[in-house]
DNA sequence: TGACCTATATAGTGAACGCTACATATCGCG
DNA sequence: CGCGATATGTAGCGTTCACTATATAGGTCA
């Protein structure tokens, strides 16, 4: 007993109540969830709640971790700067359309949708979380394809966020996946194009 | 009488009224203006609220009407039956994108982000609203390009919820064209191809 | 055991929400 | 001028919001 000097009685699961809130945040938002909803679904009551996470943005900041760590797109694989950008926007497109369409309840991005919090706290923690993202994308067109970074960048930007939109408001999964694999290979055709044009320059041998 | 405490002004412009509240639903979103918000916006009580208006999500219908009244892109004219597609599609982006980012307070789609309310009635009248203008995007698609009618409708649908939500959260005027030019590039090289392979094939004429 | 400590439930807090009962002020009309 | 109809201001309705003061139940240690 010299090694835990005092343990702490997990009355209730704190990291499974993160996950429940993650639900609901993400299946309805966050300002259409109320604290009564939180403390329902947890089976617990406010000052537990409030011992356990501090308030109801912490828990949402918390709970946007959470659903980054184990839903967000692997963009490390999906960009890896050894692949073409021909190759790797579709891929992202599609891997975003797959997850934003797949759960019938939880549609959309949690992250993008979250930018539209009406509480300045929650809607600062979403953008925090999206501009990573969207930093990513940048970074790995600025190595790949520094000519037209911003504006492919910007154009996936945009149709990711029409993506989770879409879903959001019930575009089935089979269209979505549709659109991306439309715009997937608009980005492909347009990328050939310019490769063409610019036949004799960096030829990176793909493994 | 000691002094006249109370003090009546005359009626006041139920019109204007739905201008200004046209222009705070559009700015903040349905939720996010209150009551308090629009009697003070238009400097009455809110009894005189209610007797002009109804109700919040009655003024909100009305100033979502006034707006695809006066704002709304003309579709009549961008999809014209006698427009070819790889022409009115870009259009339609480069005219959304214009709106959406012009205004820096007044940005994105008022119907597109009101289909985000938290209020089922006023969410079921931006839905409303929507859906006819996608179905203008559907109808003219399938006269002139019933085959990709489907997919280039969800495409328009996705692009412009990502245009109208990438101007709420801050994307820039120039950027925000530039992705609009981009997409309606995209659009009309793939509906040149398209031509180019059914050169030679049955030329339905359609009167 | 019994002091100690933490997490819990009871039962609220004040503020903001959309909305309204009521009395009063203004207007059109005779 | 007076009357009815109407619209407005004062004041407050009931509800819900995020959040908390207080006391107790239950586990950990001496």
């Amino acid at each position: 007993m010299n090694a835990k000097t005092r343990q702490r009685r997990p009355a209730f699961d704190r990291e499974a109540g993160v996950a429940i809130a993650q639900a609901l945040f993400h299946e309805r938002g966050y300002d259409a969830v109320s604290l009564a909803d939180l403390t329902e679904a947890m089976n617990i009551k406010p000052p537990s709640f409030y011992a356990a996470y501090g308030s109801k943005a912490a828990l949402f900041e918390r709970a946007m971790l959470r659903y980054a760590q184990e839903n967000a797109l692997p963009l490390d694989e999906l960009l890896a700067p050894d692949r073409p950008p021909a190759q790797a926007l579709p891929a992202l497109l599609l891997a975003a359309a797959e997850q934003y369409g797949r759960d019938s309840l939880l549609r959309g991005c949690m992250i993008t949708e979250g930018l539209r919090a009406d509480d300045p706290a929650a809607r600062q923690t979403a953008e925090n979380l999206a501009n990573g993202g969207i930093q990513a994308i940048r970074a790995y067109l600025d190595q790949v394809s520094p000519q037209e970074a911003q504006t492919l960048a910007d154009y996936m930007a945009v149709t990711l966020r029409g993506l989770s939109a879409s879903a959001c408001n019930g575009m089935p999964y089979e269209r979505l996946m549709q659109v991306a694999r439309t715009a997937g290979r608009f980005i492909a055709h347009e990328l050939a194009e310019k490769t063409e044009e610019s036949t004799a320059a960096s030829i990176s041998s793909d493994p």
